[in-house]
DNA sequence: AAAAAGACTTGGAAAAATTTTT
DNA sequence: AAAAATTTTTCCAAGTCTTTTT
């Protein structure tokens, strides 16, 4: 009997037995050896452990181009004021009087050194990574032994967001059990949380996939623990998209038979809707949903095209009508092209 | 009906591992 | 053996689409 063919499952319902050791943390923040100094105003300033974890964060960034931005600088300037006690607020008042270079020079020189280790060494630390792996990295879900994608809960750190971001540089926090949410079956060996803590919710909803969960503090919104696409049902998902697109190849000509009729239909709606799926269909652009203002970079898809991102000519290049499309797509990657179309378009 | 929340997929960048060149 | 180049893997923000709430 073949992985595929196993009883189908009713609707929705994604397993019938789910068991797992929960998200491994990430370890606990290391302070700095004493002679690992921060300076303000060119005096060297202990700093309280929280403060001092935030601060390696921005050394480590240093030499990236992303703290010479402002934005950056004010919303790592802002949180990291915040988690201050009251004495360094007094203090730490002007990022440009702080100095991190010797911080950030301790970690390239550790860098370094780990990768001058003996092989031995190196290889010791790789057995480690496999045991965690082994223990934390594989669920199993209705008897068969799965790979999970992410096992691990995102380490702390400086956001960096993709292209001109508004929260790039602010501080994403330490995830805590407290914080996650565990989805496995009742019956199963439930995850321990580690020693002294303890989850924020156990569920039991077998008509979703994820193994856990939890709300990042940056953009508000739910991180989860997945299985490996290379599992079952990822794999399956993943079939039923090809399926799709078998199904699509069939029809794709009675599509852009409908869409030509509707380039010259009277209802202006149904214009534009030709005129989107037609350009999807020869340019593989993105459909383009709707999204909230000032909370995210300023990126659009085709559906979300603003008059100001095209630009029309009768002739351009030796070509006839001509558009030319200059916008930032996912991930603020420019989209730049010019492509000649059929004359009604 | 609209908006918000939730669940997944996508894909680029950075890190790590591996191979090739010097 | 070191360095450089290349490939693979990991990571995680940012999309899309669906479901739930208001």
């Amino acid at each position: 009997c073949s992985r595929w063919e196993e009883e189908k499952k009713e609707d929705g319902v994604k397993w019938m037995q789910l068991e797992h050791r929960g998200p491994y943390f990430v370890p606990p923040y290391e302070p700095l050896p004493e002679d690992v100094r921060f300076y303000y105003d060119g005096k060297p300033l202990k700093l309280s452990l929280a403060t001092e974890e935030i601060a390696t964060f921005y050394a480590k960034m240093l030499d990236h181009e992303y703290t010479t931005k402002e934005i950056f600088q004010n919303n790592f300037f802002h949180d990291w004021r915040k988690e201050m006690t009251s004495e360094e607020q007094e203090i730490i008042k002007d990022l440009g009087k702080c100095d991190f270079r010797e911080i950030h020079k301790y970690f390239v020189d550790k860098n370094e050194a780990r990768k001058a280790l003996p092989k031995e060494e190196k290889q010791k630390l790789k057995e480690e990574a496999e045991k965690i792996q082994e223990e934390y990295g594989y669920c199993i879900l209705d008897g068969h032994r799965e790979k999970i994608g992410n096992f691990k809960t995102e380490p702390p750190g400086l956001f960096r967001g993709r292209g001109e971001h508004p929260k790039m540089g602010m501080l994403k926090k330490r995830i805590m059990p407290e914080d996650v949410i565990i989805n496995c079956s009742k019956d199963s060996k439930i995850p321990v949380p580690p020693e002294g803590h303890k989850w924020k919710e156990v569920r039991c909803d077998n008509t979703v996939t994820w193994l856990a969960s939890w709300t990042e503090n940056i953009q508000n919104a739910l991180k989860y623990i997945m299985l490996n696409p290379s599992s079952k049902l990822k794999g399956e998902k993943d079939w039923e998209k090809y399926e799709v697109a078998r199904r699509l190849k069939d029809v794709v000509h009675t599509i852009r038979a409908q869409y030509r009729k509707d380039w010259k239909s009277k209802e202006i709606k149904k214009q534009q809707r030709a005129v989107a799926l037609y350009f999807i269909d020869k340019l593989a652009l993105r459909a383009g949903n709707e999204k909230e203002e000032g909370e995210t970079a300023d990126t659009v898809g085709c559906c979300s095209l603003r008059v100001e991102h095209i630009q029309l000519h009768a002739q351009l290049d030796g070509q006839k009508n001509v558009v030319e499309f200059d916008f930032l797509g996912k991930d603020s990657i420019r989209y730049y092209n010019k492509v000649s179309v059929e004359k009604p378009v």
